[in-house]
DNA sequence: TTGTAGGCGTTATCAA
DNA sequence: TTGATAACGCCTACAA
């Protein structure tokens, strides 16, 4: 719409006049539009004292060029997508670290943002594609929690800088040609049951996330590795599948499970999400279940909430801020050096000990 | 950058052409390309016949619309910027919640949402005119939940659609000029006292949120009218400010304050935010008071955590879904009927009754 | 219902 | 270091 009668300004001189383009400013200061043009895209050199007069005279006119025509004579957009899977996606604490992080990153690079959550039933290919074909965004930031091997082979095929955030990064990044950033959920995972195993226990069970989600995938994924390489028995029913979009509800649920088998159950229970593990700490203190001492119980995610659960919560911490600036950065390299291949980061990941962790109790230790 | 080699489409009869344009499209479908032009934007009445076969070439080729070409020409962004006015906004699970309505409803309208988020040490109205002057917004969202009356006054000059998001409603539309949407923190907060006065409680404290939060002021000062009104003797410092940025600390710091008067002290607290209730429930748990029974505690916000704290926290319900949703629909209609008289929308709040709240222990009751 | 001409504001190119 | 010119792809007139 842009109906325009701006005509207040710090500056003194301001006329009524509109929108100033290129072309009034470069009148007032004397020069052509060339030069304007090239005082606001900093492409070539021009004379220090013509820049200021240019600067001046564009201050007082309240002149900005216009993104519009720019976008169009340089075929390329200034603009930056960051494409979610769904709008739950954005209440997760980290997706919306991240983009927070990714905007004050692309904003100094006067990058724009723009979100955008995928359309339900159409293909993430052409979702991306159209994005870019329209001349509506540069780049791509695609976050890739639960995306498929199948969506991925067609994102592949899109020519233009972009970064998967939180894809699996199983593959290394030539398999799939697709430069990746992700957690070391391995890692954290590894660590999770090192930390209960070094406190004496040794019957520990896991409730996974979203079955499609890649990171309760390498969560379970590394549960049963690490706890196989320790000569942990895991009997199968301890390996209790979730769901990130229900969490609390779905922690509850399954910790009941766990506990119902009396005397015989799990010592410990690891959770994919902190919020599974609230949801497991409630059940436990319907069920009369003492956290730690009868049950200890470890997050995913250290939420800001997890240091105040009762008790606090012992989790694993990683960074959706970290994240996002690597986006950032990687996404900016990408369009100044359009030809750089693909590159997998893993971001690390810290165990946070706090209180609903302990030794087993005795009477449920063998 | 948009490097183009895209050559691989569903529909067998792809070209290797890197970009086709109207004319191409026009060319192929044997018309003129302002008929393909028609048929995009849906401006003037098309044969069908001829608007199937344009549509067939656009789609063997490719074609979308170059939406930079189009803003130039009409004038028109089409484009919403959201504003934050700080990273942390997008931590709040009510602006991550508006923002997905938002857009949901947005895409529809084929508009696009740009995030951004306010740089620091820059006037609001710089930043929200800059937005529009380049053409980047056609209109904005601003979140304006720490908004100041000059940034204020500020904004009413700004010409273009736009709706601020949460900024206290106490003042008539036409007072400032400026559409806005907030919730009915006063009913909410009435609500609560209620609650509590039901349930016995005389001795009542409130634990505010940032000073220059709206939502803090508009809840405390509620909280001190009802009060007021009902004859309760509420000590001033039992009013207690706070800090939506550190609401743990800051609730657990509070209420260890509050608890110090022993036997003399509150009987019930209300916070101004769930996370300051959680702060003071882990503070409460540490000083061995117990909840309920030692003492009610009320949040505000209904947080998904809450019904899963101990004890499940007593709070206020309102949708972020819901505000943005309306956020979409008043910025659609400005946009639509650009002479639209701004008005107010105050969005209902509702009371959930868990159990941090009980009738006070007798022993600390008058 | 369809076509023709012109220009939106910017930058690439070439010349001075 | 600066300027003149053309073109980016689309849409608002108007004419047919």
């Amino acid at each position: 719409m842009s109906q325009n009668s701006h005509n207040q300004s710090s500056h003194p001189e301001t006329p009524e006049k509109p929108r100033a383009g290129a072309q009034e400013v470069a009148e007032r200061a004397g020069v052509s539009v060339m030069t304007v043009s090239r005082v606001f895209s900093g492409s070539a050199s021009v004379a220090e004292k013509t820049r200021q007069r240019v600067l001046e005279a564009a201050r007082a006119l309240d002149y900005q060029p216009n993104i519009a025509a720019r976008a169009l004579r340089t075929g390329r957009a200034e603009t930056i997508g960051f494409l979610l899977q769904s709008p739950g996606a954005l209440l997760g604490h980290f997706h919306s670290q991240a983009l927070a992080a990714f905007e004050s990153v692309l904003s100094k690079h006067d990058l724009s943002v723009l979100i955008s959550i995928a359309p339900e039933g159409e293909s993430y290919r052409r979702w991306a594609h159209d994005l870019l074909r329209s001349g509506r965004c540069g780049g791509l930031v695609v976050q890739s929690d639960e995306i498929s091997e199948r969506q991925l082979t067609a994102l592949r095929k899109i020519d233009a800088p972009m970064v998967l955030m939180n894809f699996r990064p199983d593959a290394s990044p030539e398999d799939f040609g697709l430069t990746t950033v992700g957690y070391d959920n391995r890692g954290g995972t590894e660590q999770v049951v090192r930390h209960l195993t070094a406190l004496g226990h040794r019957r520990i069970a896991f409730i996974s996330g979203t079955p499609t989600h890649h990171d309760a995938i390498r969560r379970e994924e590394a549960f049963i590795a690490v706890t196989c390489s320790m000569g942990l028995d895991v009997p199968v029913d301890w390996i209790r599948s979730g769901d990130f979009s229900r969490a609390f509800e779905c922690g509850a649920a399954e910790t009941e499970y766990l506990i119902s088998e009396q005397g015989n159950g799990p010592t410990a229970v690891i959770c994919a999400s902190d919020e599974i593990a609230m949801g497991a700490l409630q059940c436990a203190r319907r069920c009369g279940i003492e956290v730690p001492r009868d049950l200890s119980i470890v997050g995913f995610d250290n939420l800001r909430a997890s240091a105040y659960t009762a008790p606090p919560l012992t989790t694993v911490e990683h960074s959706g801020f970290d994240l996002g600036l690597l986006v950032a950065e990687l996404l900016i390299n990408q369009i100044e050096n359009p030809r750089t291949p693909p590159t997998k980061h893993v971001l690390e990941t810290r165990l946070i000990v706090r209180e609903s962790t302990a030794q087993p109790h005795p009477d449920r230790n063998h």
